[in-house]
This record gives structure tokens, C-alpha cells and sequence, in this order.
DNA sequence: GCTACGACACAAAACGTTTTGTATTCGGGG
DNA sequence: CCCCGAATACAAAACGTTTTGTGTCGTAGC
């Protein structure tokens, strides 16, 4: 009488050790003390049979599922698989698994995303999509799941907040080329609404500002976080005159379309014109020139995300929203 | 009498649309006919609820979870998370959630990552992960997963396989090398058990083979597919004399490193020796020289594994193992 | 030698679905 | 006019856990 192919019940074990379900769940748990000879007893059991728990059950009574995602805007930018590396590494040893999700893949947009993330009741979720609107956050709030964001503005009501210190990184950048003599120094940015191009562009701006240097709109291009939207922008950067003698970029994938273009234009970097970027992404430090960039220590962001998450799962914060801010660090390469 | 502030119940849809709870979920699920009216008013009961089905209790009585995972060896080398953004193309569509997880993280290793993802019931299981040994594939088997493996040995009783035709890949790399005129090719590799090694290192010899030319241990190095195990072996082999004067490269990551090598070393690519890779991450065509490689096609690799494992999941196909050789391209460009 | 208490074990009630086995109702063919 | 089947709805039994409320021992304190 075998006890047939499917995989064992907790009563199954229960049975074969001849103790209570109650018992088995509780050597599981610890939740209550058990007898060092029952708890031995059940354990051996539990390996002979090779039982493991069922984790919808578990998660039916519990109304937790140890599982956390991770909502990135492009899985194609460097910096956010090292996030997701960077949770992982936090959060594998707790026992939760991570779902990665691209917001920018085929999907109808973020809320899409939000919603099917949510269908499956994450115990919380790692916001890193510039594009998410109040509305998207909102939705994750009534849900109750627990909300960590990645970069953001800052609001007591919409959860914890993990970012770098964006302003005073690209500060440092626009600085350093005045340093070097730079004149007509130009700022390439990504979506113009998404919140890292506001902070991003208040760094250019206020090291301007201290320098004594004027601000010029017409300096100032929007487009988009990647490669293609670096290269239309230093098209219509490049273009006109007097021509800017420096690209400050919004991130390293900006950095390098604006390389392309530049090279294409006939122009040396950094002789007839500087770019730098932001992130120090591996290929920052590839490509030729290599690139100035800032180092956007996106593993420990992600770590921090994951511990800040864990805690907060574990009921160990009240509830006071936090915002925790990561140094970054000015890289000189010889693209300035 | 308000609902109370939790998520509403399949009853409490029930109750608010006068009909018993099996009509609800008959209305969700469409597995027998409900009329028109009454379809209509559940329906909009449900909107107005705003409830949403719990996937705990859906998936207890199912047995099954709408979600899958990968598994990767490294995140941090740019073509995994192109498979994983493939991958996500397809099932996104489907409802299916994508948990990612990289084996080289903390972990105790692969079977520990195999036994952490298997522990969370996943309907199906994408492998990238080239470590993999039979007895991990086994514990997958056993756990009646579904299983598609990204590379690797191909055989029956272990599930589908989708990959390049890494074999010829190489060898077209090799012949294009001799083309050229180079003389001594070394092969630097990655990890010398894992498969994607064996077979790439097969097309280099028979590429030697075809040209008359013999096959010399000392010029085959086998280290790690990553940019430290491509320094490490360019500096081995470039010791030797004669020196070689074209290292093929069993990825970009390692033709990388070797040539961050063989810059320090003084020696010009592809003057004195000739560096290729294999994959055609984005960094191939930033770097200087730009890496003649072979395209890999990631994204299409994991969408092509998104969709026999949607296959399998719906019943289509029959029990047969299935092996998905995709066509791979020579990118010629200035290290060679 | 009792009482009370700690240590341990158990039975049963949730958790929120899906699914199976029956009712009903209604219209049409004999 | 009756019977039968299609269409539709319902009640109740799973699914595999965790947790609460009791119960039963021994054992220490008096």
C-alpha cells in the first residue's frame, strides 16, 4: 500500500510519525515548543518522504506569499539588473523570491503592469519606473502591499524611498568641467517628466549657479533614458551655434548615443567636446573615450531596497515613511 | 452595514449580485455557460467591488500558480537579461509571472537556488544556468515541473532545449580568421565542464580541422565566461612563444577582459593580435575596437522559450523532448 | 498527598477558491 | 398533454495549511 505518486500531505507526515498535523506544523514552525524527541521524529520523516509545504496553502491561511517584485523601466540598462542583483542578494537568504518585471516591454503601460504584479499578491514591491504616477502608487497603497521606491519624490503618505543623491552628483560633474575650462556646457536629459531629470537637471543648474554662469534653455534638451534619445538630443545639441563644448548627460546610455553622434559629426571627445555621463555602467569605462561619469552604486541600492523591504515586512519600523539617500562618486575618465 | 475594510470575497460578489458563489466563478473562469444578464450583472458587481481573486486560494484548488521562473548563472553579463526580457514578452501576455534568479549570487549554489524556486511551486522552469548537473535537472523532473533549458545536453527524459548553433557560430569566427591570414589561434573559453565551452570549442577545432591546420593544446585556455577569466587567460596565453596573434573568445565578456590585457600588454588589435568574441552584447560595438563576435539572439532565445513552455503548460504538444536550434550571425567589425 | 502549573499534544475551524453532482426552469417534439 | 433535454443555477466537498481552544499528562511547591 504505497501511499500513491503525489507528493506528501502534512497529514501524511503526520500519520507516519504518528503525531498530530497540528504537531508537524508546529516542529515547522516553532511556534510552539515541541519535545526534542518528537521534533527529531517529525524531522526524519519529513526527509524520508520529502515533504515540503505546499506555499499556496501556506499563503491562503497566512496571507503572505515570501514573494517581492521588482518593477524596473528598461531591463535593458545595465544599472537595473544590477539592482535586481542587488535585492536578490538581500532577499534569497530571507527566503523570498523575487519576480523581475519590465515595464517597458509590450505591456499597455505601467498601471497594466501594476495590476498584473498585483494580481499575484507580492508581499512588496520595488518600484524603480521613473514613469509611475500617483495613480500607480495609490493603487499599490489600497492594496496593502508593502512599497519601496526607487528614486521618486519624496511623500510620507506614498511609502519608503532609497535613491542617490542625484543633485549633488551631477553638481559635481557640471563643476568639474568649469574646473576645466569648459565654457558652453550643455545638459542631455532623459524624460523630461520623469523625476531623476528634474533632480538630475537641478544639479546642472545649480552648479551653474554657483559658478556664476548663466542658464540657457537652450542648452537644455529632453528626450529619453537610452541610447537612441542620446543621439537625436546631441543632434540637436550639436547643431547649434555657438556649438556647446560639453554634453552633460542624464545617464550613461544618453552618454554613449551622444558619443556616436559626435563621432559621426567629425568632432573629437574631448578636444572639440566633453560628454559625460551618469550610472557608471561597465560600459562607461569600455568605450572609447571612457567615458566621466558618476557612479550610481546601483547593487547596494538594491540591497538597501531589500533590507528597507525586509524590515518593513517584518513590522520592525513603525510607520513613518524614511527616505534613505546613497553617496555617489565622480569618476574622471578622458571623455572631459 | 459597510463591507468591512478587507478585499472582498467571491461571496460577498455573490451575495451583492443575488447569485450563489459558483456562478461567480463561472463567470470568471467561462468553463460552463451563464446567461447574458447574469454574466453582466456579476460582471459589473465585480468592477464596482473592485474584488479580485485570490491567487492563494485559486491556485490550492488548481494546482498550478501562473508563473514561472528563470534561472541564470550571472545577471551581470548583459545577455541574460536580455533572455529575460524575451521571456517576459511572451508570458506577460499570458498572465504568467517571471521570477528571475541568478545562481551566482550568495547562495550554496545551484541546488539550493534549484530547491528555493522548486519550494515556491512554479509552473515551469526556464534553465540558463550552464552549472547545471543532471542531479539538479533530476530534482526538477521529480518536482514535475515543466522544464525548457537554454543550452546544454540534449536528452530525452530532460525536457526541451532551445539554443544557438553555438558550433558553427565559432567556427565561423575561426574560418574568418584564417580568411584574414591569422596564424596562431589560440581559444580562450569559459568554464571547461559547462556545455556551452565543449560546444563552442568544437567549432574551433573543426574550423581548424577543415583548414588543414593542427590543433594545439597549448593554445586552448579554459577559465570562467567573464571579464576576470578573460584577463587572466589572455595574460596566460599571450606569454607563450611564439605568441598567438588571434584570440577567438568564448564570449564578450572574456574578449573584454582580454583585451583590457593586451592593451597593458602594448600590443595593438588587430595589428599584432586579432580578439573576437561570441554574443554581441552591447558593449561588442561600444568598445575600441569594436569586437567582431557572433550575434547571439538573446531576446528571441528567450521568447522562443517562453513559447514551448506556454506549450507544454497548455497540454499542446506531446511528451516528445524537443530540441530549437537558432540561427546565429558572424558580426564583422574591427578587432579582426 | 494535593494543587497548580508547565510542557506537550490534539481536534476542528478557518483561509478563498474550483469543481462536481444535482436541482430547477423552459421550450419543443411526440 | 407529457416527457425530455438544454440551459442555467446552486450546495457542498475538496485543496493543504495555520492557529485557537482544549485536554492530558507529569512534576514541583506547599
Amino acid at each position: 500500500m504505497r501511499e500513491s505518486g503525489g507528493r506528501p500531505d502534512i497529514a501524511a507526515v503526520a500519520a507516519a510519525a504518528g503525531v498530530s498535523v497540528t504537531t508537524v506544523s508546529h516542529v515547522l514552525s516553532g511556534r510552539r515548543p515541541v519535545s526534542a524527541r518528537t521534533r527529531a521524529k517529525v524531522e526524519a520523516v519529513i526527509e524520508e518522504l520529502g515533504y515540503r509545504p505546499n506555499p499556496s496553502a501556506r499563503s491562503l491561511r497566512t496571507h503572505r506569499s515570501e514573494s517581492i517584485a521588482l518593477i524596473v523601466p528598461d531591463l535593458t540598462n545595465p544599472f537595473y539588473p544590477l539592482v535586481a542583483a542587488g535585492l536578490q542578494d538581500v532577499l534569497m537568504s530571507s527566503g523570498y523570491l523575487l519576480s523581475v518585471t519590465d515595464a517597458a516591454l509590450p505591456s499597455r503601460g505601467l498601471p497594466e503592469v501594476v495590476r498584473h504584479v498585483l494580481a499575484r499578491r507580492v508581499d512588496g514591491i520595488v518600484l524603480a519606473s521613473y514613469g509611475a504616477t500617483d495613480s500607480d502608487i495609490d493603487t499599490i497603497g489600497e492594496s496593502g502591499t508593502k512599497l519601496v521606491r526607487l528614486g521618486g519624490r519624496f511623500r510620507a503618505e506614498f511609502g519608503d524611498i532609497v535613491r542617490a543623491d542625484d543633485t549633488s552628483g551631477v553638481h559635481d560633474v557640471v563643476s568639474h568641467l568649469i574646473d576645466r575650462g569648459y565654457q558652453r556646457i550643455a545638459f542631455l536629459n532623459g524624460e523630461p517628466h520623469a523625476h531623476p531629470s528634474q533632480i538630475r537637471l537641478e544639479g546642472y543648474e545649480r552648479a551653474l549657479r554657483e559658478a556664476g554662469r548663466p542658464i540657457l534653455p537652450g542648452l537644455i534638451h529632453s528626450g529619453t533614458f537610452t541610447r537612441a534619445g542620446g543621439a537625436e538630443g546631441a543632434r540637436a545639441l550639436l547643431s547649434r551655434s555657438p556649438r556647446p563644448d560639453a554634453l552633460v548627460c542624464g545617464n550613461d546610455l544618453i552618454a554613449v548615443g551622444a558619443l556616436d553622434v559626435t563621432r559621426q559629426l567629425g568632432l573629437s571627445v574631448p578636444g572639440d567636446v566633453a560628454i559625460t555621463g551618469y550610472d557608471d555602467i561597465e560600459a562607461a569605462s569600455l568605450i572609447t573615450p571612457a567615458l566621466t561619469t558618476v557612479l550610481n552604486p546601483a547593487r547596494e541600492i538594491g540591497r538597501t531596497c531589500g533590507r528597507l523591504l525586509l524590515d518593513r515586512l517584518a513590522g520592525e519600523y513603525d510607520d513613518t515613511a524614511r527616505e534613505i539617500v546613497l553617496a555617489h562618486r565622480l569618476i574622471v575618465r578622458d571623455s572631459s
